[in-house]
DNA sequence: GGGATTTTTGGTTAAGATTACTATAATTTA
DNA sequence: TAAATTATAGTAATCTTAACCAAAAATCCC
């Protein structure tokens, strides 16, 4: 019996927002078919550390959420598997800043994609990619994570369109969804007005962690 | 550069829940120290055929719910790890219903242990069987998984048992609890009467899958 | 046998959350 | 300067939740 040999390869799926344009976008590496970008596992780093690792050799960033997503291994999922040949992979997820980040020059070059105009995807990407979109969609409901991706002060009209972007603006109207953010009690208002385009100025806010400390494990839902 | 040699396991947190005893319960190998059933990658299964493979050498049932639980990787995890070899454990979760479940005899006795009283366990193993617990009480919430180890008909007193033996009995009282299940709409009184010890017979329950399809993606809180 | 106990069932009520909607304030745009 | 735009505040009807209460129908146990 020879000995199975197994490669893994760490994928990011890499999620930003563009809330002028209104759109969610995907990081994609543009070959024929296009892919997320991955690498395969190296002997020193974590898996978290190594999905870090892809991404930064791709963007430059300073604010993100990432977090492990899936792994994904069913025998014939890649094209260089055989008999004694194995290849798993372990798909992360990111959300990152869209105004900050610089995509990185490379031999080969990324882009950002809407989300919803995804070209036809190497393997099995496209489902790592829609497992991915459901995730984010599930974090952003009931965790924290678009306070990641703001800047540290931002006005609720702005929070808004985060949300209305990712999950569409059917979830609520912005009145409501106001009134439920500040009840909650972790968004600071620092004062300061500010006028981004037409309409009366607005408040700008921070996010509170000591403030939303107290929700871990405790039912805290946003929309 | 010598090629980096990979290993990877698959193990399987596998809870199960006695009623009777009001106990959360954990199969664990009981070796020294006490460990997960699992075992290593093989060419020709998924990954979470492999996780059954797990389950079936240990145990025979038929009513069962598995899904993948989390990938565990960072160097060091193992102790066969060296600078040239890496390995990987690819956990699972299970829930199994406890009445029907039959410990299968092996060179690896299994055995039930209540959640509360668990042993030190080898490597990273106690921090998988945390994690897997964090699942399986986030699934009983919003997911119907308690009717995959349930009998096929089943008395409402049963089925809040189950949730108070996992989520502990200050998660809602008996009453409240009845009303909100029975408004959800998805279960089916047969008009079958059976009384369980001392006490008013109750009416046995079935799933309704059907009626319940609706609810995919749609929020859906049991508690 | 018969009262105590246990469990199921079916409520009620007050407080809180959600939804849809309205109105006003303060800015930019034309 | 009027119109449009955006932020903010608030209201009222409806629905949900939490904490109870009480009767029904069985077993338990003396």
């Amino acid at each position: 019996m020879t000995p199975l040999q197994i490669t893994v390869d760490v994928v990011t799926v890499i999620f930003s927002v563009d809330t002028e344009a209104q759109r969610l976008l995907v990081l994609l590496c543009m070959d024929e078919p296009a892919r997320l970008p991955g690498m395969p596992l190296s002997g020193e780093l974590t898996l978290a550390e190594q999905a870090y690792q892809v991404l930064a050799t791709k963007v430059q960033v300073e604010h993100l959420y990432l977090e492990q997503l899936y792994t994904f291994g069913g025998p014939g999922r890649d094209a260089r598997e055989s008999p004694t040949h194995r290849c798993l992979c372990v798909a992360y997820f990111a959300l990152v800043q869209y105004q900050e980040t610089v995509l990185l020059p490379g031999p080969e070059p990324v882009q950002w994609v809407p989300f919803a105009e995804l070209p036809p995807l190497a393997g099995d990407h496209a489902e790592i990619v829609r497992y991915g979109y459901q995730r984010l969609r599930n974090k952003l409901e009931y965790s924290p994570i678009a306070f990641q991706v703001l800047p540290e002060l931002f006005t609720l009209g702005e929070l808004y369109q985060l949300y209305t972007t990712i999950l569409g603006d059917n979830f609520s109207d912005y009145s409501n969804f106001r009134a439920r953010l500040l009840k909650l009690g972790f968004l600071q208002d620092t004062g300061q007005k500010v006028c981004r385009g037409a309409g009366r100025p607005a408040s700008l806010y921070r996010f509170d962690r000591q403030a939303f400390l107290p929700y871990k494990d405790k039912p805290m839902v946003f929309i």
